[in-house]
DNA sequence: AGAATGACGTATG
DNA sequence: GCATACGCCATTC
């Protein structure tokens, strides 16, 4: 049975090329819209390489991670362009027109906190 | 089995 | 508006 990790890269696989992800939401596609940090997590631990593309996840601000990064920063910049991913500075990466949002990215309210008062609260 | 940790995100001070 | 705190859920020690 696969892990959290296995679903975590199942989602990234899915990113097409020219486009990238926030953490933020390959964790809500996943059901848990406040585990982006584990999402992170798996990639970190990944335990299929080449797979995983994981310079196509990036921060929600559209940043990359420089020192975790497979290569280096500047590596993982000149991928994303290679791809057609556009750069508004040199480390941040143009979400509004290559943000990965399939349909599975189901809205939840920014205001998770929010949401939780609703429902339990 | 319990504690610590971990590529984020959001709220609050 | 910037800095700090906390919460998330799963994995590892």
């Amino acid at each position: 049975m696969p892990t959290f990790s296995e679903r975590v890269f199942d989602i990234v696989k899915q990113i097409p090329e020219g486009k990238v992800s926030t953490y933020g939401q390959i964790a809500r596609m996943m059901g848990s819209p406040r585990s982006a940090r584990y999402v992170g997590w798996a990639l970190r631990g990944n335990k299929e390489p080449v797979s995983t593309p994981c310079h196509r996840v990036i921060f929600k601000d559209g940043r990359i991670c420089e020192g975790y990064a497979f290569g280096g920063p500047d590596v993982q910049r000149k991928l994303l362009e290679d791809e057609g991913v556009a750069f508004v500075d040199d480390m941040h990466v143009d979400m509004e027109s290559c943000l990965w949002a399939p349909e599975a990215d189901r809205l939840v309210p920014p205001s998770d906190i929010d949401w939780k008062k609703e429902m339990g609260l």
